[in-house]
RNA sequence: GGAGUGGGUCGGAGGAUCGCUGUGCGGCGACGCAUGGAGGAAAGUCCGAACUCCUACGGGCAGCAGGCUGGAUAACGUCCAGGCGCGGCGACGCGACGGAAAGUGCAACAGAAAGAUACCGCCUGAGGAGGUUUUCUUUUCUUCGGGUAAGGGUGAAAUGGUGCGGUAAGAGCGCACCGCAUCCCGCGCGAGCGGCGAUGGCAUGGCAAACCCCCUGCGGAGCAAGACCAAAUAGGGAGGCAGUGGAACCGCCCGUUUCCAGUGAAAGCCUCCGGGUAGGUUGCUCGAUCACCGCGGUAACGCGAGUGACAGACGAAUGAUCCUCACCGGCAACGGCACAGAAUUCGGCUUACAGACCUACUCCGCAC
RNA sequence: CGGGCAGUAGCGCAGCCUGGUAGCGUACCUGAAUGGGGUUCAGGUGGUCGGGGGUUCAAAUCCCCCCUGCCCGA
């Protein structure tokens, strides 16, 4: 599995396990991580003991309807997938919850885009 | 040319790179290659089914739902055709459209009265009082009684309408026409329709989306249904081992945990079994399917053959960037391009929706 | 997937079942009382009854379809 992480990793990719799936992950990120907060969404961050990070996603109702909140996980996965490599965020080892607020929902991508990747790089350097 | 009505279709197109995902092939694997990857409403979850499990020997009551007629369908509260009523000049649209002489109930305010009725009025009988008068009489007021639904007035609603006759005054009391009900005749499978056919003078007004009555239908739950595999921990069952003293068993030693006692110690270890949680697999997508074609039917739809099409995810796949061409706004740079995202699967209904197109009609104006 | 509740005056709630007048508290306005304010007392203003249809003479109330918010079960 290590191997196949390794490889994928410069190839800009987005695999299954990468991604957060229990509840119990969830809440674990919530009760013992840090926040950044960003006028779109606020990230979770916590420690995973793993080799690689992985990324969460949340879109309360509040954001809109369903088709809006599909559109709004994607843009966020398409941001992790495109600036994981670039911002090392493997190398902290930690769960990464974004929250999207509703606010989002009346966003473009490339607002929505600088805005997500402004409060990744500030949560990679205050990390290290 | 303008205004409008019904039905139907589409819902930007093509390509490149990166990423996600189902399937097939190759490979131990990583992965590579090929190929597929949101909708007309996927939505709301309002009906109807399929499919699963539960309960079961059948049946009823209750409850809920539907309610003009005929047909379509697996079924339906859906669809088609028709009838009747209402709206519209019309094309056409809308309609929970069985029963009020089975029973119970309701109708504010107003009004005499809202099933059974006389307030005012009109007519009239008897008694009393008064006016007028020579007489015949005539008339006013009042008390008790009778007749009367024409008029007044109230109301959403007051017991067919108009006219003529008739009468003390009136009244379908009688007549004519119109309306209504029943019967008959004709047409229609039927709801119903037509009749200068007959009869009835019309007799019990409204509300059943008030209770209710009649007819018809319905067992309950839902893919988190259900089936299979199954960790850790705790607990359950079976077997074995260990285990203090005495008794018992045995000819004796060794040994045995069958019984009893005791609590100083220990009350544990191993193996197996079943239930079952997390988790995983399955159900899971090709089916009462859709399009084209032929035949039958006014139509919904049915039958038939061939060709083509058809997502299966599970913290849940469709995204990002760029190019070309459409469309809309703007002088231009440029911006915009609806409603909206599959969750077991179908048949409907309802709701949301930028814009574009096809088709059949209607009304008005102008020209021929 | 299935079930339930709520929406009425600026705010919090009755009224709906059993149809005819929309009411209570608070807030607001006016007046009284006080030297002034608060408390108190009297009077008053204020509501498309979430939206749209239907039944009815008449609908907040009965029926149907939507919208919004909240809750529950597997």
């Amino acid at each position: 599995m290590e191997n196949s992480l390794l490889t994928a990793r410069g190839r800009r990719t987005l695999p299954k396990q990468t991604r957060l799936a229990k509840r119990a992950d969830y809440l674990r990120t919530y009760e013992s991580g840090r926040k950044y907060f960003s006028r779109f969404s606020v990230l979770f961050i916590a420690d995973n003991q793993m080799t690689f990070s992985r990324l969460g996603i949340t879109a309360t109702k509040k954001a809109g309807k369903a088709n809006i909140r599909n559109r709004l996980k994607r843009w966020t996965r398409e941001v992790w997938r495109a600036h994981r490599e670039p911002l090392a965020l493997d190398l902290q080892r930690a769960d990464f919850v974004v929250n999207i607020k509703p606010s989002a929902a009346r966003a473009s991508f490339t607002d929505f885009k600088s805005d997500l990747v402004a409060l990744f790089r500030r949560a990679a350097t205050s990390l290290q």
